[in-house]
DNA sequence: GCCGTTTTCGGCCCGACTGTTTTCAGTCG
């Protein structure tokens, strides 16, 4: 039994929680949330990183005390000090602090002088009317703290693209409003994390108070939480939480900027500046009371020495130090695409024909969109056999012939059987342009004999793709158990590649092991898995994980034409 | 508790909003 990363920096976050109750030092409580964000981050767990000898102090936000709380904590699969400080303040305190409104200062009033130490012993309390007499808690608290117990912030991330249903209606209506200079949605949103939870609204204008005003009339929004001058919080009937922020246009760029994010990279900008004798802040760059910059993104960046960062990158993962050596990507854009590696049609799960497919792809300007299949043994989703794929080679060959400056390439989703032998063996697969190899059933087999699995299919000669390959649905299905790197390692050697499949519900490859990819010198195909053509659109949620990743037009294969591609193909 | 191209000590982001108070602490992002 190994304790994963998410653990670790979940013990890490109680653990400074009950420090902020207690009172401690504010900045050794960040230390935690810090260590906590980084260890959550990476791209593996810290217990493989130990075995092989890393030493965890060189990670940033770790030094050598929470290095070797980490080791003591995987070593003894318990975090002594955690058990310490929950002998003294009941653990359920933390979850007091969930509730909105509650902080550790009012929880730990609530338990100095209420002895509550659960939402359970909080309810009693109140109705008892025991919160009457307790300084800071007025009538309006009582309904609220009431209020959220009986109905529990079930506050979920949603996808990207759940996301964009919500929000580009919302910035249109923005747009809309007399007097508006300009919207733009910050935030998550707009570092294209997979999942949002909230969106984070930016408006330029003159006279902020109107805005704020049509904002909360929003028809969609369910409940003002908050509105202020230039600030308002609303739930939407959605249930996703939108702020919105007002800012005058001077400060446009330092605004979004700082509403961008992400914190840590906000915090890290914040000290380089600092050390210039800067202050950032949502209204600019100033040094004293003197007003610098703030106009433009590039222009905050500027006033440190620094190229504009995208914001794909603002993650405090290596972004700054690779700014200052003039050595940032230049991220793989959507104009980028030749074309699309993984696509099926009605011969397998798909709705449309192969002839309807590659129009769509045409209408899209690519080059090329390869026919993938499910090739399988029994029993998933109408999986193509030996006959059938020769029958729709044949096909494609005609469809071929008939084609200009456009080619349809022979390609299958083989499926990997458990022991890693492919749905379909001998010269049929040969003879394909391109071959995907994905696991689809017999998830629960163990780290070890996953990642073999998924080896052993990349031993087979004819194949250059690894599909999907952690098997994860965002919000309904982990991951299964795998070691990327021995993975990626060995998908090297053959000369294989790792998709990058762009359902939105699937972005798998995640941003870590994208950029793990990148860092091993194993290429991406970006394909869409679409089983529509209306689905092809789906490239745009790939591009957005891969520059997440880092990656370049050269780190993606289907960047190429048509002739490059087939010879990287080529194994 | 971390960190160092001003520092191995002395810093560590900061402004808006709410509720409760009567000038501000606590929370949030």
């Amino acid at each position: 039994m190994t304790i994963h990363n998410a653990e670790i920096a979940g013990l890490f976050g109680r653990y400074a929680t009950l420090l902020e109750i207690k009172g401690a030092n504010p900045f050794r409580i960040r230390a935690y949330r810090n260590a906590a964000r980084t260890i959550e981050s990476l791209p593996r767990d810290v217990s493989v990183m130990l075995q092989e000898g890393y030493d965890l102090a060189e990670l940033p936000g770790i030094g050598d005390d929470l290095a070797d709380k980490i080791s003591n904590i995987i070593e003894r699969e318990k975090f002594f000090e955690l058990e310490k400080i929950e002998k003294q303040m009941p653990a359920g305190l933390v979850d007091l602090t969930a509730i909105p409104g509650l902080g550790p200062k009012r929880v730990k009033t609530l338990f100095d002088k209420l002895k509550v130490r659960s939402s359970e012993d909080l309810a009693k309390a109140v109705r008892a009317g025991r919160l009457k007499g307790v300084r800071g808690f007025g009538p309006k608290f009582e309904q609220s703290i009431l209020k959220a117990l009986g109905h529990p912030a079930a506050e979920k991330r949603v996808s990207l693209a759940a996301a964009e249903h919500i929000a580009e209606p919302l910035i249109q209506y923005l747009k809309a409003i007399p007097g508006i200079e300009s919207v733009a949605a910050a935030g998550s949103y707009r570092r294209r994390r997979e999942t949002v939870g909230d969106l984070d609204i930016l408006v330029t204008c003159q006279h902020p108070e109107p805005v704020v005003e049509h904002f909360a009339a929003y028809e969609e929004v369910s409940k003002t939480l908050a509105r202020g001058t230039t600030k308002a919080s609303v739930r939407l009937k959605s249930g996703l939480q939108v702020d919105l922020r007002v800012v005058p246009r001077r400060s446009a760029g330092a605004a979004l900027v700082y509403f961008t994010g992400s914190k840590a990279h906000n915090i890290a900008l914040r000290a380089i500046g600092r050390k210039r004798g800067l202050k950032f802040n949502e209204y600019g760059v100033f040094r004293g009371k003197r007003w610098l910059a703030g106009r433009t993104e590039a222009e905050v960046y500027a006033q440190v020495g620094l190229p504009y960062i995208p914001p794909e990158l603002r993650e405090a993962q290596g972004e700054f130090e690779a700014a200052r050596a003039g050595h940032l990507p230049r991220l793989v854009a959507a104009t980028d695409i030749k074309g699309d590696l993984h696509v099926h049609t009605e011969a397998s799960d798909g709705d449309a024909t192969i002839r309807e497919m590659a129009d769509a792809a045409r209408a899209l300007g690519y080059a090329y969109i390869a026919i993938s299949d499910h090739v399988s043994r029994i029993g998933i989703v109408h999986g193509l056999d030996a006959k059938r794929l020769v029958r729709q080679m044949t096909e494609i060959d005609r469809l071929n012939a008939k084609l200009q400056g456009f080619r349809i390439l022979k390609s299958a989703e083989v499926d990997i059987a458990p022991n890693g032998s492919l749905a379909l063996d001998g010269g049929i697969l040969a003879e394909l342009d391109v071959v995907t190899a994905s696991v689809h059933a017999k998830f629960d087999l163990d780290a070890a004999a996953q990642t073999e699995r998924l080896i052993r299919a990349m031993d087979h000669t004819c194949v250059n793709i690894i599909g999907h390959p952690t098997g994860r649905l965002i919000g309904e299905r982990e991951a299964y158990p795998l070691d990327m790197k021995r993975l990626l390692a060995a998908a090297k050697e053959r000369g294989c590649f790792v998709e990058l499949n762009a359902q939105p519900t699937r972005l798998d490859l995640c941003d870590v092991h994208v950029r793990l990819a990148k860092d091993m010198g194993v290429r991406v195909g970006i394909a869409t898995d679409a089983h529509s053509p209306a689905t092809l659109a789906y490239m745009r949620y790939g591009i957005d994980q891969a520059r997440r990743g880092w990656l370049e037009p050269d780190d993606v294969i289907n960047t190429r034409p048509l002739s490059a591609l087939l010879k990287l193909l080529e194994r």
